[in-house]
DNA sequence: CCGGCCCTACGAAAACTTTCGTATTGATTC
DNA sequence: GAATCAATACGAAAGTTTTCGTAGGGCCGG
């Protein structure tokens, strides 16, 4: 049934507006992007990118209205899990443990965060090693 | 110090030679990565590659000898953790936590390696929670 | 009705990545 | 030294992604 096509990096910055905010007009879209600052695009791009993704089935538009609804159409987590996939492939030979261990030597995981993985991990393994 | 360029696909298919065999010659990043499979270049394809990646200082040429021998000049964990962290503040928010939860929800890591991740974690956190 | 405003449609430029054909030059062999 | 082989240099085509200008149509206050 899928294949569904791999975003580049401006849909996926996009995705993520739909993601949090949900259902939005391309104005929004525009607005939220400017505002993450990341990324200053001019309003016919976003547009322009929306239309691309409705081609790709990334995203749905809803017409009814003169102004155009836009909804994500891949989830959050399977955008997510295809993409860390992606890049184990990529970049750690196939090795998801290699990436875990980057991810979690990196200064980006507090040790708030490292308890929460052991707690993770704990669910997953049914508490025993 | 510099930023160093964020590899390409193409790039980091060539870096994971270099890492994995050292120092090389075109023709044996050629071979290595024909014989990879995934990707059948030409061989003055491979040569540009390795020629811009020399520009970008990527890697290093050294042309002493008529037949050039590139080496990596970014190491393997460094750049998996620059990709890493792109990623993460691409796709996951900058939570870093989530992509080890999707990592680790995900078929691709064995009950064997969740141990190892344990042990991992144990290790980096004095062994206490 | 008119002018201005907001919307989408469309096409194409710009930027980046990947590919390879052709030229050239150095080495080897007979 | 001519033929041949192998290597790099160069440029440009092809492919992909990102950007935006411009056009055209509907809508509203005056």
């Amino acid at each position: 049934m899928r294949a569904m096509p791999r975003p580049t990096n401006a849909e996926l910055a996009i995705l993520r507006v739909l993601w949090s905010s949900g259902p939005s007009t391309v104005r929004q879209v525009h607005e939220a992007l400017v505002a993450g600052g990341r990324r200053a695009v001019g309003y016919t791009t976003a547009l322009k990118l929306l239309q691309i993704m409705t081609d790709k089935r990334l995203v749905a538009c809803d017409t009814s209205a003169r102004t155009h609804v836009f909804t994500a159409r891949v989830s959050e987590t399977a955008t997510q899990k295809r993409l860390m996939t992606e890049l184990v492939d990529r970049a750690f030979g196939g090795s998801a443990l290699r990436l875990v261990q980057q991810a979690v030597a990196s200064k980006r995981v507090s040790v708030q965060e490292l308890r929460e993985i052991r707690r993770f991990l704990d669910e997953r393994n049914g508490g025993k090693s």
